[in-house]
DNA sequence: CCCTGATTCGC
DNA sequence: GCGAATCAGG
């Protein structure tokens, strides 16, 4: 896959309304988490909440502050490129390929092919399973999930990703992977991602302890906020 | 272990 | 320019 002024506008889009890249990656399918990552630095757009960005921006000054700055014989700290592994080729894209399972038991042989099957019952009538007989149910293991490659109906007259811009509510409504996902798309509050609406949920003012309300404990899931 | 983003560096 | 490998924090 080649990124593809459309596919750098999703990756743009996406990227600055907060989805990880892996998010990005399957939703653009034929391109890894590190490729998201990659192309959103070259592009210019970097620095959101990092892991290891965090402190890691100290450390780096060199303590030895006074200590003859001329002629600092600086024995090249170069590690010498670490060998790396031919690393198999992951492919691009997940590959379903679940394979119907046919799980044998290389022991036991059992009078597979046709003909009658001899069976014992068991104390109360009930057939018992011959050795190495197995019925599992076989899971299909369909694709852990299907993106609609073109607009579903459901989401028609909705704001999608590739509508947004910073003119309008960035404001998600629903959830990355569902039919309906979408954004709020009213016109932003000046100066914020969000119209003053949503602003009013994003941006809340911090009450003293006493006056919070504790949210209820949810029984399952997470919040479905709308 | 899993996840995340950042960075490096051979291609 | 691209992205796998690697790093490093949570």
């Amino acid at each position: 896959m080649s990124w593809t002024d459309e596919r750098i506008e999703t990756l743009r889009k996406m990227w600055d309304s907060g989805l990880t890249a892996t998010q990005i990656a399957e939703e653009l399918g034929g391109v890894s988490r590190n490729a998201v990552i990659g192309k959103a630095h070259r592009l210019g757009l970097a620095s959101r909440p990092s892991p290891v960005k965090a402190n890691a921006a100290e450390a780096k000054p060199a303590p030895v502050a006074p200590a003859a700055p001329a002629s600092v014989p600086a024995p090249a700290p170069k590690p010498a490129a670490a060998p790396r592994a031919p690393a198999a080729a992951t492919p691009p894209t997940p590959a379903p390929a679940p394979a119907p399972e046919s799980d044998e038991e290389d022991t036991a042989p059992t009078p597979r092919p046709d003909g009658p099957v001899l069976r014992s019952v068991g104390p109360g009538g009930f057939i018992r399973q011959n050795p190495g007989e197995q019925a599992p149910p076989i899971a299909p293991a369909p694709p852990r999930r299907l993106v609609p490659a073109k607009p579903s109906k459901e989401i028609e007259g909705k704001t999608s990703l590739l509508d947004l811009n910073d003119r309008i509510c960035k404001w998600p409504l629903g959830h990355p992977g569902e039919p309906d996902f979408h954004f709020c798309g009213d016109k932003v509050n000046p100066g914020f991602p969000y119209c003053v609406e949503h602003c009013g949920h994003a941006y809340q003012a911090q009450l003293p302890r006493r006056d919070r309300r504790p949210p209820p404990p949810l029984p399952y899931g997470g919040p479905r906020v709308r």
